[in-house]
DNA sequence: ATTGTGTAGATGCGCGTGCAACGTCCTAAG
DNA sequence: CTTAGGACGTTGCACGCGCATCTACACAAT
């Protein structure tokens, strides 16, 4: 693919165009294959994996409600209702704020911890099978830099 | 960022696991962005936009049913379901297939191809604006060809 | 203390989606 | 011609999500 060099702005050519949507079909593509293996080996959907990431990267394991939201990429709402079919399953657990009476914490137990260290073979393999094998070193870093200046809010 | 070169396979750095996640949060970001401009300035989903956008592109803007669930990347049923809506606007018809009598051709509309056309400066404007724009042409490149090897069986 | 403004999280509701099942139609094997 | 197996599109159903709204609480100004 070659692209000309319409790099001054006001029009966009067509292969440009074309990166974007292979972008989003590769993006989508992945993800459903990666939510797929999941539930399938584990009976996890990628939301509830990334809930139970968070919380077992945090501090006490622990994460206030709206920043777990932002982390996830969820609504308040949204996120409600996931722990509470997460506290349901008993992989996590809400805890009052002593220093804020409107706040709660989801906190990972034991066994949220336990079917994270389960599933996390499954998704790191399925990265590395359909992500980062399929690319060198060089590409990643590439890719590393494209992002934060794409996603300049990330960590 | 600096990616230590864990290229032999079998085991993940966090710098790698942490490039995958920016890609994720990168592209649901700007994805729900586009999502909302269209949805604001033109009472259009990103899905149907991109059911005319296809149909457009298509010999006598017709395709038939299931080669564009495929395109669109959604089920038989939910693109059922996007016609019908898309039908009860005016945007777009069904048409009987006379060579399978299984099959249906969606048909974009006069009125389709024009709240098209009226829509899709608000599209290149913000793929432009929050992707293209942001990456030199080198970048751009290297993305196109990164895409290819993670996505082949794209056109 | 009181009042007003803002924030945290939960809930009612509607929407869009996928899966499984169904009817219809095609096609090849006998 | 008949029949079996598959393909196409639609429908019933349940699920997950976001928006608007609500309650409870925090904090600052007076």
């Amino acid at each position: 693919m070659t692209l000309t060099a319409s790099e001054s702005r006001g029009t966009i050519s067509s292969e440009e165009l074309v990166v974007w949507r292979m972008l989003q079909r590769a993006q989508v593509r992945i993800t459903r294959l990666l939510e797929a293996d999941l539930l399938v080996e584990h009976d996890l959907a990628l939301a509830s994996y990334d809930v139970l990431t968070q919380l077992s990267e945090s501090p006490d394991r622990r994460l206030r409600m709206n920043d777990l939201a932002e982390r996830v990429l969820l609504s308040r709402s949204g996120l409600t209702r996931l722990i509470d079919r997460l506290q349901r399953d008993g992989l996590v657990e809400r805890e009052a704020c002593t220093s804020d009476a409107r706040g709660l914490f989801a906190v990972l137990t034991d066994a949220g911890a336990l079917r994270l260290a389960e599933a996390t073979p499954t998704y790191l393999r399925g990265i590395r099978d359909r992500f980062l094998d399929v690319l060198d070193g060089d590409e990643l870093r590439q890719c590393a830099s494209m992002l934060t200046k794409l996603f300049p809010e990330a960590e």
